[in-house]
DNA sequence: CATCAAATTCAGTTATTATGAAGTTATGCA
DNA sequence: TGCATAACTTCATAATAACTGAATTTGATG
């Protein structure tokens, strides 16, 4: 840079500012306080101008900020420990997190609004996103102590059923396992759209549920006992991101985080 | 600004940084993760340019980046007042601080390597600085009781005088006074560059000093006394900047933060 | 798959920034 | 103190960067 140029450039800066920044009473001229103090800001907003080129420099760790969604059930366990994860290996990635039924997720990530999702996935996934599995959860039946006397049939067939939201990812398999077993017509079944809510009801004593293990683990009051379904399919949480985005490469990377501690 | 242009600078942008910021699949295109990071690194990157502008908004208030010099006699009492008085009524003005000789620090001031500094004004000032006096301390002899019952002048006929650095501010106002005294000719003078050493050997009884009453004060022990000095001029302690400089016109401001808490 | 709107590319223009020569101004030495 | 010198600034001009509008390509919609 010639010197002519550094004069007209600090001319206008100090038209800019509206400030004298150089004493040229002196020759060399020499620096104002005020000058100063701007030098000082001025090297830290070029040192923070530095760390966004930083950012970008290729390298083998996820960088962003992802909008990651979590389907209800599952956000309370797996959250936690993703963020706790996310910590240690992935430090120049930040995240936005969502919770909401497993249908409604899958579309975002379809449609873009969210970058990943861990959903339940009860009927297949569309060919728009990719996936990893991430949990399978097999299904127990669960009741109070009381009601077991008539063995597991005895409770399908005369206790009140507490039933998961019929039409979400969860809902559906359960839906699923129930037709096969023999059930009064009225009156004893109770849809709930709470896990907590259902277990409460379970440890009261006023009827039994189906539900993964971890989540009727995590809910367990004393009294209450489980026992394994026969047939039903596991519950599936797997992790899914668009086919073709720049997650979709990077799979194996995001989901280490869900590993447990 | 025209679509064409933005769509030029989004693709230089993403050239400079080397990384895919938007997702043209879509329409309108979307960030990426990576994207949305720079985004945020940008967005705080601009608040912080901002804080610039403000800075040198033009204000009541002393704004800047300051060096100042403290005799260094006077550095221990002003000091930390000084830093105190400045977190409150100058926020948004920051300060260097060094200490040393009176002569030093004027002729830094002078020469500009310091914009201010609290000197003691032995002989005068050059007009080349303005000054705002801020303390005067009157000198005071002081001696253990032990020493002191010849009165004042049998103190000063037969004890060992502790002489602070002569050709310092407060030295040559010292040596000034002691000429209207009759000495002894020989090994009766001790010469000491530090103000708490000289009250340590005073304070252990092997001889007598005169001293700004502060610094006796400051560093009294038990035993020792004071007698005031009959016609020394006191020490002044001014506060000087370079004449015509943006501080001078401040002078006041900065004045302020020396006052007492 | 055709159509339309949206985004990009390209060529030309304008605005900004840099250069080199000429003119000022502080500094140092007689 | 005054003159010579080097340092800085100013000005005219050249180089560079940014912008505009028309033409083209590309994703979205029926």
């Amino acid at each position: 840079m010639t010197l002519s140029a550094l004069s007209m450039q600090m001319k206008a800066l100090e038209a800019e500012l509206g400030v004298a920044l150089f004493d040229r009473s002196v020759r060399p001229p020499k620096l104002t306080p005020m000058a100063r103090s701007v030098v000082n800001e001025a090297e830290a907003l070029l040192l923070r101008e530095d760390r966004i080129v930083e950012l970008c420099r290729p390298r083998e760790e996820i960088v962003g900020r992802f909008r990651v969604g979590f389907v209800t059930t599952a956000a309370v366990r797996l959250l936690p420990g993703f963020v706790k994860n996310a910590q240690g290996a992935a430090p120049m990635a930040d995240f936005e997190f969502e919770t909401g039924l497993s249908k409604v997720l899958q579309d975002k990530v379809v449609s873009g609004q969210l970058d990943a999702a861990v959903v339940t996935d009860a009927d297949g996934l569309p060919d728009a996103v990719a996936s990893v599995e991430l949990r399978q959860e097999p299904f127990v039946f669960a009741a109070s102590e009381r009601l077991m006397s008539g063995g597991l049939a005895g409770l399908i067939a005369q206790h009140r059923f507490f039933h998961f939201m019929p039409d979400t990812g969860i809902g559906k398999l359960i839906a699923h396992e129930m037709q096969g077993f023999a059930r009064p017509e009225h009156g004893k079944t109770v849809v709930l759209d709470s896990l907590e809510a259902i277990m409460e009801c379970v440890g009261e004593g006023l009827g039994f549920t189906l539900l993964p293990v971890p989540d009727v683990v995590r809910l367990l009051s004393k009294d209450v006992r489980m026992i394994e379904a026969p047939t039903t399919r596991k519950r599936r949480l797997v992790l899914i991101a668009p086919t073709g985005g720049a997650l979709a490469k990077r799979m194996a990377l995001l989901e280490a985080l869900f590993e447990p501690a």
